[in-house]
DNA sequence: GAATCGACGGTACTCAGTACCATCTTCCCA
DNA sequence: TGGGAAGATGGTACTGAGTACCGTCGATTC
């Protein structure tokens, strides 16, 4: 497994070292020292010196994949609010040390990009996943599926952010929320399918008072399926 | 000004080297000597390797931060569409410049991250912006700051990427379509001073038809300003 | 008991980025 | 006209991340 009793020495030192020093203070071979392994070992169990705090971040991104996987056309939804929840989910349980890195991603330039790089991939998962749901090629389908997919991961970050900051204290019933709302914004996204029977009112706003334009929405609903 | 003639000299130089050996197999050293100056005339003129691709990324976040400045409440959704557009004017401006360094960033990740990592700055002033016009510190309100800055880049990014691939003929028409189309998911955003006499007509889908429903609409109508 | 395999430590190397210093040019003023 | 100040330059030396390679030790296996 990934559970080298080393390896978790070696990321013990690095971020007790990083809160006493601060990142660019503490070398590899601190680490390592502190750690009682040579320098080779640290990059044997970590990639790189960002690695330490970053360190199952492919694993997080095969879980969103996983999940969108396993989802039918109808249900595409609902494995996009889920996958969220997972990633949201792992970082509730890493507690302690999500706040820690947290807190280091907030006072060093390089590691926030870091973080940022890698909720871009996130990002992209979700948008070659609402993409192909959509199954549009269309050009405006195409910018549809960038914004949902932006969206959906703003959402997310908005909430894990609130949770790290000790803002929120449900995260989960935050992020359902934040979901629900983020859904709500593309309503013309919900293919025909999930459309059932009886009225659909589509937003807009006019000059008109309610009577003038009752015939308009008469003649929508009476005129059927096109449109 | 910031033209100095080894200054272009090595960007030239730099983007000559990378297209024949590739990013990584290219040394500072290599681009020094190329241009025909000292290394350390290199670090002089860019902060890093990574620089010399993103030369004046610093200048974009300020000339998106001014424009935002230069703006009224009821014109801050205008100040938004317009700092998009700057910044996608200037990479089309660049020309062919923009374009190798998209051929780049596609194939180095280390140079994606950097791109990714400048767009976040981008969204970050956004949705700073954004925020402040909502003027609402309500959780809520956050939420749909952060929903609307991911959006509008989003929508920047997808038209300029597309512009990139040479995909868009006239960039400008479609970020303004594409803005169109951002600002058209956030009705409610509308502060009450834009909201005129007439009609609202709010978005909701039930099974009841139409003349089922319009009682509630006439009492909601009738009910005034109060919700 | 010997061979094998995997984890480890050490050495040496490349290269980005920083610090420092000496030089050279240019321009300005006495 | 000469001297000096300011700025740009090049060179040297250093730190530190990351890579390559090799020898060693220990456990497992045949």
């Amino acid at each position: 497994m990934s559970k080298s009793a080393a390896r978790t020495r070696l990321a013990d030192a690095a971020f007790a070292l990083f809160d006493e020093r601060g990142y660019e203070q503490t070398t590899v071979e601190d680490i390592a020292e502190r750690a009682g392994v040579g320098r080779t070992t640290f990059f044997r169990h970590y990639r790189s010196k960002e690695d330490v705090i970053f360190p199952d971040h492919d694993r997080l991104l095969v879980l969103i994949s996983d999940r969108l996987a396993t989802s039918s056309h109808s249900t595409a939804l609902v494995a996009v609010s889920d996958a969220v929840r997972l990633v949201l989910l792992h970082y509730v349980d890493e507690g302690d040390l999500a706040r820690r890195r947290y807190a280091l991603t907030s006072k060093v330039a390089a590691l926030r990009d870091r973080e940022i790089a890698g909720v871009a991939r996130y990002q992209r998962l979700f948008r070659e996943f609402i993409s192909e749901w959509m199954g549009d090629p269309t050009e405006s389908a195409s910018l549809r599926a960038e914004l949902m997919a932006a969206a959906v991961v703003a959402a997310h970050n908005h909430v894990l952010r609130r949770w790290l900051r000790g803002e929120a204290s449900d995260p989960l019933a935050e992020v359902d929320e934040a979901m629900r709302e983020v859904l709500a914004l593309f309503p013309a996204s919900l293919s025909p399918r999930e459309t059932g029977a009886g009225t659909t009112v589509v937003a807009f706003r006019t000059e008109q008072d309610l009577d003038a334009l009752l015939p308009s929405l008469r003649r929508l609903i009476e005129g059927g399926p096109e449109r």
